[in-house]
DNA sequence: ATAGGTGCAAATGGTTTGCGAAAAC
DNA sequence: GTTTTCGCAAACCATTTGCACCTAT
């Protein structure tokens, strides 16, 4: 955490509290309810300064975007396994997911197509267990 | 062509436009570039129009939706074959690629996590080759 | 004849920005 | 003390919607 927080200069409080909270919450959240819970925390944080410093954060590789649903965007903390999504079509439940078959496709793509590849962006809609259980 | 037709009644002459417009240019189209073409040819549709049937298409499968840039949809002709899609961050070009390890992952994941897939959105940011050259 | 689609303009929702006040260095 | 950020409100952009009129069946 130490070595993330050097690169956020100056580290303003509502950058602290910003850090500290998708930290906290430990899954994918949106601009508006980041807001919300920084808000819970200091009511004189603005929805201005979260969209401003969810893009610095994002420049500066410390948190991933991801297009999780339609018409906005939902960021994580970055971590160093690679990871992907599972949204449940039927409950919104956000699943991650790893295999050793999405580097295995990177490599492919790579070399197929002299693509270089930074950033994968893999998400698969459908029914989690318990919905599809529902759905019988 | 028929076939996808009949799904979609009554048959407007906006309509047809569009699906004509849409297999013509047979890429990714956002509403606003669709739009464009369209009223090209007919100077009286509108992009209400546009947006209404966009939804309609894509709920009666005949269109795929993807999320390749921020901030906004694209469109396609739904076709047989799944494929993904490369961007690159420098030039914009799409670039479609297939890999049978898709398939492969998608049956991983069903098994593994107990979710059944209805659709894969799978996006690769990074650099084509011609751009990837000029970096050097 | 009638159900439904269309154009227009206004509303909506997520995100960005200009500006004077405030904080970090 | 200087540079950068913050809060606020207004702007922006993609998309949706209410309503009176029009069209395909």
């Amino acid at each position: 955490m130490q070595i993330l927080r050097m690169k956020i200069r100056p580290l303003t409080q509502q950058r602290r509290l910003l850090l500290d909270t998708i930290r906290e919450v430990g899954r994918h959240l949106d601009a508006k309810e980041l807001y919300r819970r920084a808000n819970e925390k200091d009511e004189r944080i603005s929805l201005a300064t979260v969209y401003r410093n969810l893009r610095l954060f994002r420049d500066q590789g410390i948190i991933e975007e991801r297009h999780l649903r339609r018409g906005c965007c939902c960021y994580e903390m970055k971590r160093s396994g690679e990871h992907q999504h599972l949204v449940c079509l039927s409950c919104g439940r956000v699943i991650e997911f790893k295999s050793p078959l999405i580097h295995k496709l990177v490599t492919e793509v790579q070399r197929k197509n002299r693509f270089l590849v930074a950033r994968v962006d893999l998400c698969m809609e459908g029914y989690c267990h318990e919905c599809k259980e529902e759905r019988k």
